[in-house]
DNA sequence: CGTGGGACCTGAACGC
DNA sequence: TGCGTTCAGGTCCCAC
């Protein structure tokens, strides 16, 4: 469910919440939330550690403690909270991270492809991570979208390239520029390239701008909806008229993930540009 | 290097 | 109502 406008959204919403707490002990009922970690360990690192601040990195989000960090990803469902009690009313919470005025971080998650891990460092994942999109100068976003022959959906999916983008905002990007998902990233003329990299982060920021997209699952640290899937153009809308031209979003998939697309305003690409190759 | 398929999990929606 | 199937916003791992 999250990507990285959600995360944002929910790593903004803990931090004034929980830094400058002190950690007491955390609870857990399913031992592969911690990635199969021992809760005594974990306990024996984290007791008395004061929380210093709440940031992001592509879909993780990152605790900082005095020592170590918590690094936290939502994959599908995951949800991140502060409450009273430890997982009162909320039948999901798999994690709790307890402190010593008695509230409690929870980790929510009914599908269970969530993890928390505790960390020295955050080298491992910057080894697999590319950089951060909002970060980044249209330029530079240009140079990234090259060298590939990849089908650009899938390409925009991987961490490695671009870190944060997931299925809808690939989908609302590509429209947004009118490139055809299944283009492969070299066939992309230059002025397409140059509209993709200012759609990015702009459809990015615009969605942390309306909190995150609660189409199903994902809800801000506060419990309310954000409301990110108000202003999709293409995503979960096949069926539906284009709202720049009116024809009917399609949904096909590419790579094994559902993709909608405007088959007008995005055009499957019959050849590469005139400009020619490279060597 | 790139792709395809499956695994990890559960809930919701839908067809019969 | 109940049962079976399909799909879901992510990532990892293996085979080819």
């Amino acid at each position: 469910m999250p990507e990285l406008p959600e995360v944002e959204t929910v790593a903004r919403g803990i931090a004034p919440q929980i830094t400058g707490a002190v950690i007491s002990e955390a609870w857990i009922d399913w031992d592969k939330v911690l990635d199969g970690v021992p809760l005594d360990f974990f306990n024996s690192q984290v007791r008395d550690q004061t929380v210093r601040g709440v940031s992001r990195r592509g879909k993780y989000i990152c605790i900082e403690l005095d020592r170590d960090f918590l690094v936290v990803h939502l994959r599908m469902t995951g949800r991140l909270y502060v409450s009273g009690d430890l997982r009162g009313g909320d039948p999901w919470v798999h994690f709790s991270l307890g402190f010593l005025d008695g509230r409690w971080l929870r980790f929510s998650d009914s599908r269970k492809f969530g993890r928390i891990t505790l960390t020295r460092d955050l080298t491992y994942l910057e080894k697999k991570l590319g950089p951060e999109p909002l970060t980044l100068t249209t330029e530079q976003i240009e140079k990234i979208l090259s060298g590939s022959m990849r089908a650009v959906k899938p390409f925009l999916l991987d961490q490695k390239r671009i870190a944060g983008l997931g299925n809808i905002y690939v989908d609302e990007s590509l429209h947004s520029a009118g490139i055809h998902p299944e283009t492969p990233v070299d066939w992309i003329s230059r002025p397409a390239r140059k509209r993709l990299a200012e759609a990015i982060p702009g459809i990015l920021q615009q969605a942390i701008d309306h909190e995150g997209a609660s189409i199903n699952w994902y809800r801000k640290a506060d419990g309310g909806k954000g409301e990110s899937q108000e202003h999709f153009r293409v995503y979960g809308r096949q069926e539906q008229p284009c709202l720049a031209c009116g024809s009917p979003i399609r949904k096909i998939f590419v790579a094994q993930r559902g993709t909608h697309f405007c088959p007008k305003c995005q055009r499957r690409p019959m050849r590469p540009p005139a400009r020619g190759r490279r060597a």
